[in-house]
DNA sequence: CCATCAGGTTAACGAGCGCTAACGTCCCTG
DNA sequence: CAGGGACGTTAGCGCTCGTTAACCTGATGG
């Protein structure tokens, strides 16, 4: 019988570390010395469980890319028929919102480091991105007809920045906390994407 | 007498051309040469116009939040007294915005290559983002009293993640234009603000 | 019981970096 | 017309970095 959820294998470990450098200090920034040691291995041997530092940037930033998009998708497929696309909107603001606040770090890497990839990667990324907010654009034209679609793609952008704004808020356990956090983005994201019609008053 | 706001000295252009490829590669990713033939001199001659690298960040750094902090104050100043706060806020996001669409590069800068400063400089640069937010954070509370202040300050860095969202927005001259663009980040950014009181319906 | 292999180690290489040294060349000024 | 400062240049130093090579060790399994 396996443990629960299989104890952190050593690669995740590692992503997870170098994850929090890169955010911190930039790619460039870390040597694989420093991400060793976070793991409690020295330098090369990290070379035992990735091909190359780039690597390990590449894997994180597809997976964060997949793991959006994916999980979008699923929340449309879930509310999609039930309900309105008023909840739609909420439940895919909601899961940006879960992974902003739980992987800073890695929202911090997403729009950050995506130039250091190799370009079959970078192209990859992209292609994932540009779907989720495609994905978005479609729901917020739904709940506001009065956006064109220029606009409305801005207002995505603009929302996402506003929502991966969370590396800025203080530290976890801070001022508001979590819940009241995430509520108060999730307003804020809602009374955006409102105001952005022209029409409104 | 001098020339017509004095053509653009070499250090202007080096700390111009220095933003832009600090903000494209990130600050360890660009090395002094490319710096100078960025200005058409070849590597070391910089250091004829700055101590080091280091200090070519430093300035752009603390320029950007000087600039900020003065045209908050300036606007504050010419605005607060004849009419009421919303216009107080409404200046804060003009001026705001302005400077987000004029300077994509420093703004890139300016919330992601603060780790690489020295401590004095960095201090600096940090004394100087908050009394530009605190200044927001006021105005922002005179407009929605209904907002206790951590709210408020986590409403302001939101919105400061909204309305720099502007280098993803597709390079100047594409889809909506300038003042499409301003108008509808405005917008966007005055209905968080009202979204962000938990009373609002 | 020994072969294998996953997962480490240290040493060292080659490239690229920021920066300094030494030198050249205008142009301004007394 | 000296002389000096502003502003370049190229050569090269010292260091750090990513990566490879060579070697070690403990667990596994036929």
């Amino acid at each position: 019988m396996a443990t629960r959820t299989d104890a952190p294998t050593r690669r995740e470990q590692i992503l997870k570390e170098a994850a929090r450098l890169f955010a911190e200090r930039g790619f460039h920034g870390v040597g694989v010395d420093e991400i060793g040691a976070a793991v409690g291995i020295s330098g090369p041997g990290l070379y035992r469980h990735f091909p190359g530092k780039d690597a390990m940037l590449a894997e994180l930033l597809v997976g964060i890319s997949e793991q959006l998009l994916t999980g979008a998708r699923r929340r449309l497929a879930e509310t999609g028929g039930a309900a309105g696309p008023e909840a739609v909107l909420d439940s895919l603001i909601e899961g940006h919102i879960d992974f902003a606040l739980d992987d800073r770090p890695l929202i911090t890497l997403h729009d950050r480091e995506l130039d250091r990839l190799r370009d079959s990667d970078r192209k990859l990324v992209r292609q994932l991105q540009r779907q989720y907010v495609e994905l978005w654009v479609e729901v917020v034209r739904k709940v506001h007809p009065g956006l064109a679609e220029p606009a409305a793609r801005s207002a995505v952008h603009s929302v996402f920045g506003l929502l991966n704004s969370t590396p800025h808020l203080g530290r976890p356990g801070s001022s508001p906390g979590r819940a009241a956090t995430a509520g108060l983005l999730h307003r804020m994201a809602r009374g955006a994407f409102a105001a952005a019609s022209p029409a409104a008053g």
